[in-house]
DNA sequence: AGCCAGGCCCTCC
DNA sequence: GGAGGGCCTGGC
């Protein structure tokens, strides 16, 4: 099934750039799980291109255009963005990278597991909890899981989790699944909050602090103006904008600094650059 | 072979 | 309130 795109889109830099874990590119479609589907997706000249099981691709749709924030103004975003000249070469770079919004129980997971991580490992580690308990889904012989839900983690041993390598992030998982699957955090109610009031909620929960709290603002829960720093975003904006790759701002400061430096949607301006600086270093290795 | 990772949390000052 | 160390494990 097709859905029209009359907007700057690069699904596979949006992909692939470190925001969502669960998708493998086999060329020239990418294959992911995403609202208990196994989704397979592929970008044509003005379209996205999906094929979706179990549900039918129209139930689909709507959820996918939701989910690639097909309706977000991108080039608005841009030209709000464009009095930052550092930043204009990563935005021209990336043009039609965009912020996905995803389910944000997955989400806020995947970054509490990203502490002292990587990517690989991280997409590891997601795969692992899935494969393990999540619900199998079948496409042909294509076989994922769904994301187990918040009442599938809650009762768990922590040590079934280190079991399938996750390491001390299983001690935060636990208590955070279950502070969800009590419904003491509504996560989707969250979307309506304010970003500061979103951020006190997520920063209360187990494995969460501002740069996790920040991840699942951004690529979640509706909030543009979220600005994770992680130790490269830190780097970066202390050799731009502080003369000093070793910056003493703290990571908190920095947020505060880069939102009112950018602006509402700061989150955007985040993703360019992290997401530059990283295929910079691997190109360097 | 080791070092250090897309942090968080606790302790101590 | 903020600096410093510990933490699982595995990429590189």
């Amino acid at each position: 099934m097709l859905i029209p795109l009359n907007q700057p889109f690069d699904l596979k830099n949006t992909l692939m750039s470190g925001q969502a874990f669960r998708w493998q590119w086999d060329d020239p479609w990418f294959y992911g799980v995403a609202f208990r589907n196994i989704i397979k997706v592929r970008q044509t000249a003005n379209a996205l291109d999906f094929s979706s099981t179990p549900d039918k691709e129209q139930a689909l749709a709507p959820l996918l255009q939701n989910y690639f924030g097909l309706e977000v103004d991108l080039e608005a975003i841009y030209a709000s963005l464009n009095k930052d000249d550092r930043l204009r070469t990563s935005i021209q770079r990336y043009s039609g990278m965009r912020i996905l919004r995803q389910e944000p129980w997955e989400c806020l997971v995947s970054f509490i597991c990203s502490s002292a991580s990587n990517i690989p490992r991280i997409t590891k580690n997601i795969e692992s909890i899935c494969d393990n308990f999540g619900t199998p889904i079948r496409m042909g012989n294509y076989i994922r899981s769904a994301f187990p839900s918040p009442e599938d983690l809650a009762d768990l041993d922590p040590s079934s989790l280190r079991d399938i390598g996750l390491g001390y992030r299983a001690e935060y998982i636990v208590p955070t699944a279950r502070t969800i699957a009590e419904n003491r955090v509504d996560l989707m109610a969250l979307r309506e909050d304010s970003y500061d009031a979103a951020l006190e909620s997520l920063i209360s929960l187990d494995g969460v602090g501002d740069k996790v709290a920040n991840c699942v603002l951004l690529f979640s829960l509706d909030k543009p103006e979220a600005f994770p720093v992680d130790v490269w975003i830190h780097r970066v904006l202390g050799e731009w904008y502080f003369n000093n790759h070793n910056c003493k701002l703290s990571r908190q400061k920095m947020r505060i600094w880069a939102q009112n430096q950018f602006g509402r949607y700061a989150g955007y301006a985040n993703h360019y650059l992290f997401h530059n600086r990283r295929l910079q270093d691997k190109k360097l290795a």
